[in-house]
DNA sequence: ACTATTTTTTTTGAGGCTCGAATTAAAGAG
DNA sequence: CTCTTTAATTCGAGCCTCAAAAAAAATAGT
């Protein structure tokens, strides 16, 4: 339940919905502030007034607008150098880095690679944050402008953002991100699975398919999900992931990954797909580093019509199809979004999803649920811990009345 | 995002707190809310003292508590008077109806027995509303008093609670069950899911165990379940039921009464147990009216170690455990209560569904998960519909100002 | 050039709510 | 009969939002 007692409570709130549209469309005028929240505009200004004041806000340049009668509309933004926010992604072998000014414009990226498998925890964090702070001094940022550092892995997180619980790409069982970065940046770090940001992304690139019912289904090595239902984002008890990819598909089917068998993961990842073309066999150990050239062939191959290739994918799109058919038995069928090398695909998975899905005993077609694909995840996975970043800010300035939040060393 | 915009709806907040609380706890002192809600003394007073004028609530005389120094404390509790409410029960052939007070004791309750199957729904309804107003009548209770009416039914509700959108135990289509009564009721009523319902019961009657995450699966002619997470009942988008019985278990395997190949249901439910008892093939046509003497038959035989009749379980309790293995991959593990009459097989399931549930790949053991049997679903029904009943009034009061809701005729 | 009109934003005063502090109420202890 | 203890109420201060009135800043018309 919600926790509103007091009247600052309240301000607390309004605020908190002022900021939440200013970031979601941008910018816009009070009058606008006020049609969208339902707050007189006296509130607004009231509002807005402490905000401008305390350097969080802008009055945009006017944008000169239709002529028409009237004083002319203010319009307002977040100031871009009011804050900067961090981003650091961390794959199998590879990290990537970017630095986002407070209205969410990329300032600065670069990225490195890294044999992630090999090395120590501690190596790898040091590696981390020294390539972050490379990063930082080369955009000549200054770490005071600093607020928030998200990170964005592949794996399960804690439910409480501070850890990865565990990985396929590192050895170690648990990488404690938070605690250990924290003291270095200086500021509050989070850390989040790399689905729940590409479904964080969409939401923000694409409001109008993907808002308060979708899923993001991340096909490549593994097959990973970030679901929204409700327009909250579904976790755990405990870690932060939806594990679509370990939902079982055969029982004691085919050897997963996970070392469990039948997983859906087992018949539809990259190492899925590859053994079944190459005839390794279903309980073939899985192999973590096919090139992409190798799965391209793979494509090609089913695109020429070679039955073993074709069938890879037929097979990969039952498992997807049935694992979205029991959702859509649980929460009504939503759209979704195909993220990842395993996209390219499409055409060869579509159907195959689709025809699994067309299972299912309720009443509605198969063909009405809404698929997209997006080969490229990487961009999907910085912006979403960019805008993850940003709203943690957001937050902590309405929280803490903007006070600046350091950690201590 | 909540809509606390004005003082006032900082009020209906506390207002509904307190209220809740005391629903929970079923009555308390002003000192021990002010502890429970976070609020002021004062703040407990002026809000207790407006519930009190309005004959929401009822000073109750004094416990004789523990002789001890002080001003005695003045114990709280709703005035069992204030209002009265209906449920109804709506399963194959079978109806229920009782009525509780204010408070939430059971003042009065019937049954009797009506082939649903056969009849239109404007029979059924009239025959459902008649019965209820019988009820009323031998209760002594006249119509003023009832403030709200909710009917628990089996098979899928919409998310608005007004209909039955499908359901075994009728012909049709849908049953505009919200439309119908409440023309004749003359009070707002609202239709649920019966494992729904059942798992409401569950938290109230044991929210140690059953509290923000856990799942109550209903195990009868058919396999249904009310789930909840992070403290909220998961529904569909559109539809009510999480339809765990018709998530998928085996692609393409036995017939379920759903039309569907392979689901849950089609290998845990009494028919899919009893086919495969009889030899009857996993594909002949599910029985809808297998009589608890054949069951028992069965469970028997089980114990007596005949092959045919334990391996039965055995699958049932497999399908049980992979569904629950998928939905702890979404939502990490949580307690479950096991409903109906196939409960009472619950040593020939317990081993086979945590066996299936083990197969996990998470670091969490499958005998720690929580497991208790309840053989009676009946009382459990009723309790959830008489508390959702309870607390729709209570929201009622809170938002209405207490204005009684009637229906225009 | 100047006034009227239109639209946006700010100012002002009223009313509601919670809170802490002080006060009152209602017991038992001595 | 007074003192102590605990519960509940009263009262004034401090927020917050809102509606209405006022001010600000532009265009349109003459």
């Amino acid at each position: 339940m919600a926790n509103i007692v007091r009247s600052d409570d309240v301000r607390t709130q309004n605020r908190a919905k002022i900021m939440a549209i200013l970031r979601m469309k941008g910018s816009m005028s009070r009058t606008k502030l006020a049609q969208y929240t339902g707050l007189s505009a006296a509130t607004i200004t009231a509002i807005t007034a402490d905000l401008l004041e305390r350097n969080v806000l802008l009055r945009k340049e006017a944008p000169k607008t239709t002529n028409s009668r009237g004083r002319p509309r203010v319009t307002l933004t977040f100031n871009p150098e009011f804050a900067c926010v961090g981003v650091i992604v961390l794959q199998l072998n590879h990290i990537m880095m970017s630095i986002a000014d407070y209205q969410g414009s990329t300032i600065f990226t670069d990225e490195i690679t890294l044999e992630t498998t090999t090395i120590s925890s501690e190596t790898l964090l040091e590696k981390l944050a020294g390539f972050f702070l490379a990063g930082m001094r080369t955009a000549g940022i200054s770490t005071d402008q600093l607020r928030h550092v998200a990170v964005g892995v592949q794996g399960a997180t804690d439910i409480h953002a501070t850890k990865l619980r565990w990985s396929p790409i590192i050895q170690h069982q648990e990488l404690q991100i938070k605690q250990s970065l924290e003291p270095v940046f200086r500021v509050p770090v989070s850390v989040h699975n790399d689905c729940n940001m590409i479904a964080q992304a969409l939401r923000w690139n694409e409001p109008e398919l993907f808002h308060s019912d979708f899923a993001a289904i991340l096909l490549s090595q593994g097959i990973g999900m970030g679901l929204y239902h409700n327009g909250e984002l579904v976790q755990g008890k405990r870690s932060s992931a939806t594990e679509f990819g370990h939902m079982t598909y055969i029982p004691n089917g085919a050897l997963c990954r996970c070392g469990r068998h039948g997983c859906i993961e087992a018949y539809a990842s990259e190492y899925a797909i590859y053994r079944n073309a190459k005839m390794l066999g279903d309980n073939s150990e899985p192999c973590s580093d096919i090139s992409q050239n190798e799965m391209d062939e793979i494509i090609a191959q089913a695109h020429d019509n070679v039955a073993l290739a074709k069938s890879s994918y037929d097979r990969a799109g039952s498992a997807i199809g049935a694992g979205l058919a029991s959702l859509f038995a649980l929460l009504d069928p939503f759209p979704i979004a195909f993220v990842g090398t395993g996209s390219k695909a499409k055409d060869l998975l579509e159907n195959s999803i689709r025809a699994a899905i067309g299972e299912m005993p309720m009443s509605f077609q198969p063909d009405q649920i809404s698929m997209r694909f997006y080969e490229d995840k990487n961009p999907l996975i910085s912006d979403g811990c960019a805008v993850t970043a940003l709203i943690e800010v957001d937050k902590n300035i309405n929280s803490n009345n903007g006070k600046v939040l350091k950690i201590a060393v």
